[in-house]
DNA sequence: ATTACAATTCGTTGATTTGCTAAATATAGA
DNA sequence: TCTATATTTAGCAAATCAACGAATTGTAAT
């Protein structure tokens, strides 16, 4: 049963429904994006991403300064792909969701690489 | 959103959830029989199911002294159904499962009437 | 080396949640 | 009416959770 709590308790906060959906539609987040789109501290997040990672929701790949974060196997496999489309479904028209896809479109509208690169010079992204 | 976190956060407590699984197999248990099978107090289970009647996932019909609670239509239908075959089958093997299965059978072996009815010389049930 | 930045961990605070008992409400039988 | 039972509500203590700032780690550019 611990396993599924996991997922539900992972899903039972906006925040991190608002992260999910956020990878569901852009593929990949570094944590630096999640913390721009829900204003809160890094630390906030990095809270956010581990339940979701412990959850087994996302993964992620490291490169250079930056960890890149996305919907892990798991999770976009059945049968918790069809979680995932409900809530996607569900909150299609949310107020919230609405707002964060605008904003993810101006900070990582080609991609996450796109953001951090701009804010700083690190190269081979 | 808050209608989707509204069922996230009932679903990420797990008493919450032996009473969802419990509900789906047994089709309708009064509340003295959730009661019994968590082995919490009557006033915890009450707040539960409210947490659970609130999103929207159960639905209560009264008779006598006893209400008896039953998925929502809004729960059996799709797409929120995936959410509970999902629940579901994750949680088949779980060992609380199968003991509140199990126990179940005993008190509630045709159907919730018979419990109650066997406790209390309540006619018309 | 030093500086700058991304991310995490730790410790604390305030809010929420879970559980209980006690009291209130409702219903049915004596 | 009086009593017994089922359920809910209210109020309280303990546990959990979400947020923050500070300190730490890792990486890359200077």
């Amino acid at each position: 049963m611990n396993t599924v709590l996991s997922v539900t308790k992972a899903l039972s906060d906006g925040n991190r429904l608002r992260t999910v959906i956020a990878l569901r539609e852009m593929t990949e987040l570094c944590v630096c994006q999640v913390t721009e789109m829900l204003g809160l501290a890094p630390a906030t997040i990095s809270r956010h991403i581990s339940v979701l990672r412990n959850a087994g929701l996302v993964e992620s790949r490291k490169n250079g300064r930056w960890i890149f974060y996305r919907l892990s196997d798991k999770a976009k496999r059945e049968p918790l792909v069809t979680v995932m489309d409900w809530l996607a479904e569900s909150m299609d028209r949310s107020t919230e969701i609405r707002a964060d896809r605008k904003y993810l479109r101006k900070i990582a509208g080609c991609g996450a690489a796109q953001y951090c690169a701009a804010r700083s010079p690190v190269k081979g992204i």
